[in-house]
Parts: C-alpha cells; structure tokens; sequence
DNA sequence: TGCGGTCGTGTTATCGATAACAATGACATG
DNA sequence: CATGTCATTGTTATCGATAACACGACCGCA
C-alpha cells in the first residue's frame, strides 16, 4: 500500500481500522471518547487497539488539529526547590488534561527566553508558560497579536500577556522590611545576583529599600554577584560586606535561603555571631533550611500552588474562556533563629 | 482556499513559495540548506521567509519525516546538580543539532518511566535519554525491538538497550571504601534512601561493603530512609544513626554531597565532632559543598561529560551509525576536611 | 549534430490523523 | 404507509510539510 520504505513497521489507526472492519473515523471517534460511536463498537476497538499496542502519532494529530497539545515552559533554572516546585504544581494539572510540557532553562538570560520561544512555536504548542514579567517586548507584542495562550509565573503583573500568576515581589521585601524594622533593625544589606539578572529580587530589593527609607533609617548596601551560583554569591556577598568595613549592616537581606545559608557559612568563618552580631534573612522558605541547626528568617512562597492554578487557568484559556484568569497571591512571613523574634506573635514556625 | 475557520492565520510555506514565485518544494529544501537549490533562489527565499517571519510546523514536519526532531528524556529528578549538569552537558549537543529535549522527572519511581515512555512515544521521537540501566522489562524489550535510539546515562551497562554512556557505581563505592580502609577507618556506616529507590546507590553501597568485607572489616550498618528529600534523609539518617549507637560508626558513606551536608549538620547537633569522632563521605562532588567550612570528603563524577558524549552518541545513533558508542568513565576522589587525609597523595583538591 | 549527464525545479503521492458533511437504518408519529 | 428524527457510521477534503520521480535547459564531447 504504502510506497515508502517502512523500517519499524509502527501500528497506524487504520491498522486498527482494519482489524475492527469499521472505518478510520471511527476509531478515531472512540478512542478521542468523542460521543457517537455505539457502546459495542466502542468497547471493541478499545480491545484492540490495546491488543495492536496502537499509540496514536501525536505529529499526525497536531497537523490535523492545527496545535499540539504541548506547552512549553521556560525556567531560569531547575536547580533549587524555587522553579521545580512550580513545575511540579503544574506538572499533574497539565498532564490529567492531555498536555505534555516541554521545558527549558534560560539562565536568567532574556535571549535565551525568545531564542526558546522561536523553538518551541513551529511545534504549535497549546500554550507557553514563560516565568515573570520581564520579556523582550517583540515577544510580548507576537504572542499578544497572535493570542497565544501564555501564562507568566511567579509574578503578579497588571498588565500580562495574557495570565499572570504570582505574588508581588515589591510587597514582599517591603514586608519582610518592616518586621525587621519593627524589630530594631536599622542598617540593612542585600546580598543577590548582578543586576539585570534576576529582575523580582530587584523588585524585593526595592520594596526592601522604600520601606527603611519611608521610616527613615540607612539605604541598603548592595553586593551583587555576577555569578550564577548562588552558593558562591552569598558566601563571597557576605564576606565582602564584612571586608568593606564601615558600619558593619546590622541585617542581610539574602536573595534566597541558598544564598542565606552560604552567607551563614561566611559569618562562621569570619566570625560572625548570627543574630548576636547581625540578623540573616531569606527567601523562598527552602528546603534546606529545615535541616539547619539554626533556621533561617524567611519569606514562605506558594510555589506549589502558584503552579497548579497557573496551569488551571492556561487550561481555561486554552478551551477557550475569555476574561480575566490572573491571580495575586500572599506569601508569609517564617521567623527563624538568624534574626530577633518579635513577642509573642502569630507568625513563626512551630516546634 | 481553505474551509476551516482559521483564527490566527500562521504563515506557511506555500506563503512564501507564492511570494517568491517558486514551488513549495523549492522552498522547503532551500529553507532546509538541501542541495539543488540555485544560490540566486536560496538566497532569495531566505529574505523572504524572514521578511515573513515563515516559521516551518514542525507537525508537518515530523509527520512528513516519519519521526519527530524530540528527545524524550526521564532524570529521577532535576533537584540538585546531578541531573541538571547532565542535562546541562546534552543540551547545546542537542539542540545544535536541530533536536529539542522534552524531560520528565521519575522520582525514582519506575513505572512513572514507563508512563513516560508511553506519553513520548507517540510523538515519535528521534531518540531517548534514561537514567541508568533498571527499566521495566518489557520498556527494554520494546525500545530494542523497533530500534529505537535509546542513551541510558549515568551508569555504565554491559548490556545496554543500545548506548550506555556513565560510571561504574560498584566500583566507585569500592575505590572510596578502599581509600578509607587505608586510612584507617573500621566501621562503615550508610545513609541513603530506602532499597528500591536509587539503584545505582544501592550498587554503590554493595561496592563499599564488598571493599570491607574483602579486607575482614565489619559490615556496612544501613540507615534507609523513605522520604525523597536528600537533605532530611541525611539528617534523620544520621541522627538515628547516632541514636542505635552500640559501637558508633567510625565511617559514614552518604548518598549524595547533600545528604552528607545534612549529616554534618545533624552531628554538629548531637555533639559530634568531625572528623574526630567519625568520618563523613558525600558523593557527587556538589556544588553546595564549595562553600562549607569543611569541605566533605566526596567522589567527583563527570556529569557534564556524560551528558555531552551520550548526547554525541545517541545523534550518531539517530544518524544511522551502528556499533557500540558506549563509554564507561572514571570517576575522581576528592580528600575534604570530614576524614582523615593520606599523607602526601596525588589526590586532594588544591587551595 | 546528437546524446548522455548535470543542474535546477516542478509534480504527484504520502505521512496519519481530524473536521465537516453525507448517508444509512431504526424507530416513532400521524 | 409516508415521513421526520435521531443515532451511527462512512466519505471527502485538509492539516503543512517531505520523498521520489519527472522534466526541461544547458553542457561537453565525440
């Protein structure tokens, strides 16, 4: 029948077809669970498809459907619980309705996320899933005109693509500033990546700087790491805010706990004395924090859910609800041993 | 022209073939740099394609081609470095060479590998990327069966399903032991995750009791634990560990460097000092460990290597080139500040 | 001048599915 | 008994590309 040279004889529907003497159509109908096709039949292509080891060509289908039922997914990285948890929110929501992500990191590099983009269109995904609000604005302007199901994470933006799904990075730091200040903290520090980088620890940054300025205490000292190992940067972050002298700050504001964790190891070298000598403060709430002696002060984000009512949303759009499926979600603050506690409150961690 | 409803009308190749007043299958082997194609056309529809942003559909594409430019790839996980560097070493290998990688994470869990084989199948792709060597057996059976391109990385197999690109586990477990036994060390003990779950880890500890016993030493005391977080397994491990005490280990072989950087942290908790009171061993040589105060005593291995020749095995695999494209590397001790050192090796690290 | 060989390009068949529409048959209704 | 409705099932056109083959122009050489 077929004129080309066939190595591995894969089993197309119409083998399946064939073996049920009913038309292609209908297989396709009672495997899709399309309604129309009689119980009897239905029950009996189902056997042999299964007994064939029939897998549809998922190639064939996207051609036919016009887009795949793929979504693809940039990350800055999958390295720390940050991105994988999102990730792995998403993951079961995607996957129980038929979709298939197909992942990238981009290294906190915004070329690498429209040099992904470029990738990932020709295979016509359903939709995209691109982390924040910081894009190449070409990109932004092709995926608005072209209505591309697009769900940004992580940060809560006003004006998205399309779906924004996250917290308010500005908040957060202005939060977490405020306890500290409530707390007597008066000469802040901020140890994260190089600017350009990471765009929502600046946001942080900022909302940390705005609220020491609004009570009207000291600007916070910057160390900004080039690097991209956040191990490094906070351990070579903290030692240099030692080195540089001056007046020592009296609270770090790390990027992420992995950050706080090697600038704890940094205090214990030079020694430092956490909280005694100065307060320690992270983000992200990790799990590396729960095996450490003392636990970091931190700031718990739902990464968890912000994937799986991202991923719930994209799923809406992509059936074709209209309006509006962004959502703006808390975080938390969790005192740990690296910071004074305040009295008797609500907030802090158990045990 | 056409009967369907097109929304977003996407820019095809008859698009361009109609712009530049050729066929579409010059326009095709043009964009695809096929031979026999006038350098005055070529170039020609090139500036057109890009004047109209023509972007090929890879459906059609894959249809067309029988198979689809994917590689379909499963890691345990993406948490730490492990897996992320070997991703990290196939990727640019990959990708330029026109393939696009679509991951899944296992958890270690078998049969969500075969889920996963099951979910990529039926985009037909050029090749697939496993971890180690235990697989479902029929999974074996079929990938042999239609030939599929199949790179089993991270541990070196005899007997592969087709490319095997890793380490040897046993004998990584059985070098370490060996160099700790001639330091002096007498009472192994091991903290990993629960049997059944990382195998290669499990071969490693084989290799390490198998070093003791041939020496007439006591045997490996095994803290298994079922959770899947590294960082809380090394904790309890080790503090369970402690607790049964009877003659306290003299020795710990962790799973992993972060396994072991929890160890630590729960000796310095219970009051055990290190390396005094015992040794600590990691694995992996991790990133998190560039930044403690004393370095652990781990075994480094390739991954990036890995990554890149598996990735360079499988494309010659894709491309027709039968015979064995398999490597087996070796793997590198690294002396930290968590065992006693040898005097006056070659090994160690600098600084 | 004639003939085979190259080169560049077009034509036709196909890849494996789905959408839209057509057709068939059973059954109810007047 | 004619006719309309509904449920099932089949037919045809398409999705957007590539492979294989066909064809005409041009070339060189005998």
């Amino acid at each position: 029948m077929t004129k080309r040279l066939r190595t591995g004889k894969t089993v197309n529907i119409d083998d399946v077809a064939r073996e049920a003497r009913v038309s292609i159509m209908t297989v396709s109908r009672a495997l899709r669970g399309v309604e129309g096709v009689s119980e009897t039949k239905r029950s009996e292509i189902f056997e042999i498809a299964e007994r064939l080891r029939y897998q549809p060509n998922l190639n064939a289908r996207s051609l036919a459907n016009v887009q795949s039922s793929l979504i693809g997914v940039t990350f800055p990285n999958l390295f720390n619980d940050v991105f994988a948890d999102m990730l792995d929110g998403m993951r079961p929501t995607l996957e129980s309705a038929g979709f298939t992500t197909i992942v990238t990191t981009t290294e906190y590099d915004r070329q690498r996320e429209v040099d992904w983009i470029n990738t990932v269109r020709p295979w016509r995904p359903a939709g995209l899933v691109l982390t924040g609000t910081d894009h190449d604005e070409r990109v932004k302007r092709i995926l608005r005109r072209d209505q591309v199901p697009t769900l940004e994470l992580w940060e809560h933006s006003d004006d998205p693509i399309d779906i924004s799904v996250g917290i308010n990075h500005a908040e957060a730091g202005r939060q977490i500033a405020e306890q500290m200040i409530a707390l007597g903290y008066r000469r802040p520090a901020w140890v994260g990546f190089a600017p350009g980088h990471d765009p929502r620890a600046e946001r942080r940054l900022a909302g940390i700087r705005g609220a020491f300025h609004a009570a009207g205490h000291a600007d916070a000292r910057a160390m900004q790491s080039g690097t991209t190992d956040g191990y490094k940067a906070g351990f070579d972050g903290m030692r240099r805010l030692a080195e540089e002298g001056e007046p020592l700050p009296d609270i770090v504001f790390f990027l992420s706990d992995h950050f706080a964790f090697s600038g704890l190891m940094a205090c214990a070298e030079i020694g430092l004395r956490v909280p005694e000598d100065l307060g320690i403060v992270g983000f992200n709430s990790l799990s590396i924090n729960s095996v450490l002696p003392r636990r970091i002060t931190t700031v718990e984000t739902p990464r968890r859910l912000m994937g799986t009512l991202g991923a719930r949303s994209l799923i809406a759009r992509i059936n074709g609800i209209k309006g509006n499926l962004s959502h703006c979600l808390p975080t938390r603050i969790i005192f740990g041993d690296t910071t004074r506690r305040p009295h008797r409150t609500d907030a802090g961690s158990p045990t």
